[in-house]
DNA sequence: GTAGCGCTGTGAGGCGATTCACAGTATCGC
DNA sequence: GCGATACTGTGAATCGCCTCACAGCGCTAC
């Protein structure tokens, strides 16, 4: 029904409302999210036509009925735990950049398999080994786990993963994963991110909508 | 012409070909980079179709002349030099990520604000004080950049970024960026990944393909 | 009260990317 | 030599997302 995409957009716009809007603003019109988060004005009000919060013409979207309607649609009701898999530079970068931005959505178990990092508490979430991976995880009911460790590990990681329970992955490993189908994976490929920005840096016209 | 995505793809495809292949291995069919890659054959033919490399029925495509032709089209002809803005975590994660990986296309200039970090040398590059932005930029002519500082000063830098020369971004600051419609964005938002992640991990049927 | 304006919500259309499906062909076995 | 096989290369069909364009409506001004 709903599109993927179209999930990260709303986690966009809603962050878009809470932290770059002047304080104090009440009402956005979808030309303003859309120039703030630089899509089509439809797109932004195509996107926001399923939630329950509804804008009215000559005033726009009630700034916090919007976002309350967001978090109804990307939050978990009550709250959701989320697994790190791997605690080097990268682990350690989305930890501190994640941490404490979303009540119902926050990293609660790290694991690592260095002896020096084991026991040691991340932003607030102690390092277990990954022996204990399947317990911790089983125990905390998570299913959704952002995997940052190296190449060769990933794969193997993924189906203990996966085996654990986990329906959710954010793989910044440089290796498509293979799942069952009914567990969903997004790859977040660093080295082909980087490849196609340099192609297109040089020659060749860039897929862009004028603005 | 091309597709952006499938910029992306043949990215992996060399990666594919060259890390992951039983060394030794002289030919590849469709279907087998395809099952690597986690994409239908027929995506393969399609993306090859364009390379100056050509397959034989019944031997598929002989690996060497395929990486290089994938270099061909990814690769610039002399090499090319990135720029990365921002050595927090994440920049550092991302240094040691690529640095010594593709011959033709190197973090050569890295740039901060801290004292602390600045005239240190990091995988190799020293760290410039983002004053100097300007000067080496244009000096290197570097046109590509990956910029890893806080939301606060992402747009900011990026108008100098742009104003300097750059015409590809690697965006991993958590606000979309507004540019000219000659230099191209790829957002990398972390929060917006996540959170997808997270909804996907729960009730909704996940976009994916069978096996 | 009423005219006018400018926005929302949305059906319909368009466009780009992916898959289908098949013609052409190199290789193998006999 | 020749038939069978399984793959590549690719036109055509399909699919899904995005944009267009407009009906409907609430607000404002007078």
């Amino acid at each position: 029904m709903v599109q993927p995409h179209a999930i990260g957009r709303l986690s966009l716009y809603r962050r878009l409302l809470t932290d770059h809007l002047n304080p104090g603003t009440q009402f956005v019109f979808s030309h303003e999210l859309a120039t703030m988060a630089r899509v089509s004005p439809a797109q932004v009000r195509r996107d926001l036509m399923h939630l329950d919060s509804t804008g009215s013409p000559s005033k726009g979207y009630r700034v916090d009925e919007l976002v309350a309607s967001l978090g109804n649609e990307l939050d978990h009701p009550t709250g959701q735990l989320v697994a790190l898999v791997g605690i080097g530079n990268l682990g350690r970068a989305l930890m501190t950049y994640f941490q404490g931005r979303r009540e119902r959505l926050a990293i609660t178990a790290a694991f690592d398999r260095d002896p020096e990092k084991v026991n040691r508490v991340y932003q607030g979430c102690r390092c277990h080994h990954v022996e204990e991976l399947e317990t911790v995880l089983k125990r905390d009911n998570i299913r959704t786990t952002i995997l940052a460790v190296p190449a060769a590990d990933a794969q193997r990681m993924a189906d203990r993963l996966v085996a654990a329970g986990v329906r959710g992955l954010l793989n910044y490993a440089p290796v498509p994963l293979r799942v069952p189908n009914d567990v969903y994976v997004e790859e977040q490929d660093m080295t082909t991110a980087l490849e196609r920005v340099a192609y297109f840096a040089r020659e060749r016209r860039p897929p862009r909508r004028e603005d």
